[in-house]
DNA sequence: AAGCGATGTGTGACCGGTCACAACGTATGG
DNA sequence: CCATACGTTGTGACCGGTCACACATCGCTT
């Protein structure tokens, strides 16, 4: 590749400066017992001598195992950075990794040819398993999992054709709590900024709320937009006081939304809470950093990434996973902005 | 592994489906020419049937390359997540990566240990190249790169002893105008809160400031924080209103920390830019989502990151890179801040 | 003294691809 | 009609490890 890269030691070097044989050097590697000590400190000598460093690429494909998990983001990468709740469970994920002594390697998909390029990557046994983010309802990836029958555990819920694992949150129950909150706060017109109806949780954040309004449930106060983004809270929320400027509450599908919302609403000159109450989803960082800050629903994202985890390493271990999925708890965080 | 994963299907399983020789196959697999049209479409129609799939570890072992760069980051988690410059970097590279075919892995350096894990990863031909993010100045990584003779490219200035090719901004400089701007307004007692002293964006920023202050420098205005966070802003605003109270200007060493110190501000009964001016660094998102926005120097955060992994492509390329490293333009925004 | 288990070491096959080379038509040109 | 070239295919070696097995040595028991 390089002009002169010069040739890497491998283990036969070293089997030779050390005088032992390959399977020896192999041995203490691996940290195997029955090495006497006389061979280990020559082996650990020669190593040194000759710069030796293994080549993975060579392991993996003699032990089949790559000792890497994958963490699989279906969105733009723009929103993988910007959503502080696929950060947490991100960082979930990587404590309980790290802790097995896992490389955990995030791969984000973003287009059509992403799609392809790390389904290849994939295929190679690159991966032991992984933990999947945000999958769409029909994502090839799940079924591409299928194929290749590597453990896997998705973050949400999957759809019913698809039998993975999963860990995820009561998105319909918890936005039926929030916006029964909001309910009972005195508020007559509500409206809601959804998001995201393509996913699990942006359909049943959407239900929920629907199951909470009841009868005074009115699709013309619901604003659709396609991600969970600042940007477009914001916009929806310009929108949704053009369709009635009389709305006195807002459940916005999640916290970066409603921070949007929130700044919307100022720009149009509405007080928050006095003359709109706002609740948010997620308890992300953005709920904090709100003037006001956002009675939102706390939902424990790193939890669900230290699960995800934690049961991809059960799978490796070759337990049998269980497919119901497994619902954490989710809670109503008041705060200031309703 | 698991229990019974059955084997997977082989080159050789689909040459003899195909009634073909392993080697037709790979011209096929390869896009090669000299191949007849019914070998071809004998072997593609095998390929369906068996369902193969290839093994990059088989392939990466034969060629010795992985069509993959890492992307790393030497940070703590949470910061790789909140930091919105570290984002752009990374949609930057991950454009240039992805337009070529190569598969962007990114992996975060946080302790100790995953530094081990992460030399072991990449040691293996996991990845072909690597850019790297926030180096620190007496980085081991940047060692075992040197040791791997693997391409890289780093983000920000390397310290000297390292001959390492790398893009950047003119830390210094640029601290030294944003500093003068605030100057410029009539500011008499002027702070700075410094932070990541250990890396050559703090230190050089630090030096600016110092540079643009010249007799009026006082090294009891500057509070200084070990990472670039919202959380340490805040902290030291807090900080350098206890130290001086008469303080009308401060210079944040990036637009987090800058927005940390507004809320500090406000907390303490300041308005901004009436009492205090305040200046920021990066102008990245939270530059334009603080109230009042953000005075501060717009660094091209996404072309640093789309030059470095241009870099990289090149010495994949064979080129000869050059080491004197390369300087994009940085300017000062003025917004309400200061 | 023979038998046995534990310890230590070497060897060859194998993982699943790639690649250089040899070999075999078949068409073309002298 | 033979030499040559071109297109197409198969074969064996190789990439750099791991692993099962064979074998040697040694101390201890019976």
């Amino acid at each position: 590749m390089a002009t002169t890269r010069p040739r890497r030691a491998t283990i036969r070097d070293v089997a030779l400066e050390a005088g032992v044989s390959r399977g020896t050097v192999s041995r203490v590697l691996n940290g195997e017992p029955y090495v006497s000590a006389e061979a280990r400190v020559a082996i650990e000598r020669a190593i040194a001598s000759v710069g030796y460093v293994p080549n993975t690429a060579a392991r993996n494909l003699a032990t089949q195992r790559s000792r890497a998990v994958g963490f699989l983001v279906h969105e733009p990468h723009a929103l993988f950075l910007e959503d502080p709740n696929i950060g947490a469970i991100l960082l979930g994920a990587n404590r309980v990794l790290s802790g097995s002594d896992l490389q955990m390697v995030s791969l984000v998909i973003d287009s059509e040819r992403d799609s392809r390029r790390v389904e290849r990557y994939l295929s190679g046994g690159f991966v032991d398993g992984a933990v999947i983010v945000s999958a769409r309802q029909e994502d090839s990836l799940l079924s591409a999992f299928g194929r290749l029958s590597i453990p896997a555990t998705i973050v949400g819920r999957p759809p019913a054709s698809v039998r993975v694992p999963w860990v995820g949150i009561d998105n319909r129950g918890a936005a039926r709590a929030i916006t029964e909150h909001l309910v009972g706060t005195g508020r007559r017109r509500i409206g809601m900024l959804a998001v995201a109806l393509d996913r699990d949780s942006g359909a049943d954040r959407l239900a929920g709320f629907r199951d909470a309004m009841g009868d005074r449930f009115d699709r013309h106060l619901v604003v659709e937009r396609p991600l969970y983004e600042y940007t477009a809270g914001r916009s929806a929320m310009e929108e949704l006081l053009e369709r009635d400027p009389t709305v006195d509450g807002v459940f916005a599908a999640s916290d970066a939304v409603a921070a949007g919302a929130l700044d919307a609403l100022r720009a149009a000159g509405r007080r928050v809470p006095d003359d709109v109450g706002v609740v948010g989803f997620d308890d992300s960082s953005w709920a904090q950093r709100s003037q006001p800050q956002l009675t939102t629903v706390h939902q424990p994202a790193r939890l669900l990434g230290e699960r995800a985890a934690e049961s991809v390493l059960a799978q490796l271990r070759g337990e049998e996973p269980s497919l119901d999925g497994t619902i954490l708890e989710t809670h109503v965080v008041v705060r200031g902005s309703a």
